[in-house]
DNA sequence: CGAGTCGATGACACCGCGGTGACAGATCGA
DNA sequence: TCGATCTGTCACCGCGGTGTCATCGACTCG
């Protein structure tokens, strides 16, 4: 399944969903598990406060028309003590809601009915404003690769510099840890293509990646290889 | 008049507004200005462009049929060097317009004809989400930046006095603190553009941003760099 | 007009990165 | 058993990214 992840790193943007409509709330569960986002689903005011405060998730939609609670209420109650991206649904489409929506904090305010797909991209675009505040690394085993920072940590070890190939090399290892990546693969995601000229050249770059991550580089327990085949990256 | 105000700074948000129709531009700047924005008008993509790199506004508003350079355009060249919030305005209502919208990094879409009082709704609830980084001075660890008084406070010391494009790279990398800013970013934060040359001339930047805030300017302890990659604030 | 500031540019040193050649060892098939 | 091929190892080198310094032109202000 396609996740939203948060900058590469392996977790899924998780969302409230509060509606009292309980086919539309399947609905639109449904919609947004499906573009990857994690859901979690309430049918009223207070539930969704509750979830709110217990799940702090990275993005809430709230209808309007619930109670006990109503969505304004429930929008301004998250607004008093975060500022995650608020969206109102509505089936009403008065100015007066929008008005009070966004005035309750909301961010954003669609009326009912839409499509799937337009509400997949608002979330979305809501969704990015809240992203930037989550790390760009991705994680495997005891493996810690930092995306921005050109780093690898292992365990508790003080973390390694990787220059640019190293990095894209091991990204890729990284994306399916304990399985073999073909020589093929790796040159064609390094370098842009295959010939012999990089073949040579991606031993060199492997032997240095083992001088970097392996106690002993000359029997390799991390970043092993598959004759006639490639690498692969065993972790725990 | 009811100033927008920089979270009591005192400026008002500035918002860059593009649309071919002259009449609609107009009624949009009277608008915003009434609602107390100062607001600055363009009348084709490519002047957006331009004007969007020398006054830098708090927000974005863009038509999306536009010549020669249509609003789908314009808002990814932005989004490629800028987080600003940015608005789509069309005429037309067709899904794929609005999916493309967001797809270039908008963040709010809204179909003509709109109320004015809608309009303002959603373009303040995007300000809202800048707003915090407008705040006049913003602080990240012993840091505190004066983006009026162009000064920097290193803890207890006395304030530094800063050349305008030093503040405009230091207040790019302190709004993400500890993490790091690829020199693309600057480059495009700083100067609008990404030659050879503004790189360069970069280099120069950091040099003297590290003579000015740092303890031992040939050992870097605040402003390091991230080889192959950028640099970074590092603080605490 | 002169002093001072700021940004741009040129020049140069340093060093890390990536590419290459050479060779040793391992593996496998003829 | 021999040779071909694949893989690992090491020394070496050129390039480019980066830091550093000197200098120059544009601009402001007294």
């Amino acid at each position: 399944m396609n996740r939203v992840d948060a900058a590469e790193s392996g977790r899924p943007l998780k969302v409230l969903v509060a509606d009292d409509d309980a086919d539309l709330l399947a609905l639109i569960g449904f919609t947004l598990n499906q573009a990857g986002f994690e859901v979690r689903t309430v049918n009223d005011g207070s539930a969704a406060l509750r979830a709110f405060v217990a799940e702090s998730p990275d993005c809430v939609l709230l209808d309007i028309n619930m109670s006990p609670l109503d969505g304004l209420q429930v929008c301004r109650e998250i607004r008093d003590r975060s500022r995650v991206p608020i969206m109102m649904l509505t089936v009403r489409d008065q100015e007066e809601d929008l008005l009070a929506a966004f005035d309750s904090g909301a961010d954003d305010y669609v009326r009912k009915p839409f499509s799937p797909r337009a509400l997949i991209a608002r979330v979305r675009a809501l969704a990015r404003r809240v992203e930037p505040l989550r790390t760009g690394s991705i994680a495997a085993g005891n493996l810690n690769l930092d995306l921005e920072q050109h780093t690898l940590q292992l365990g508790a070890a003080a973390p390694l510099r990787l220059t640019p190939l190293e990095l894209k090399a091991l990204h890729l290892l990284m994306t399916s840890p304990g399985r073999t990546v073909t020589a093929e693969r790796l040159l064609l995601h390094v370098w842009g293509r295959s010939t012999s000229r990089e073949r040579r050249t991606l031993k060199q770059l492997i032997y240095r990646l083992r001088q970097k991550l392996e106690v002993d580089p000359s029997a390799p327990l991390v970043l092993q290889t598959t004759p006639g085949a490639g690498y692969k990256l065993v972790v725990e």
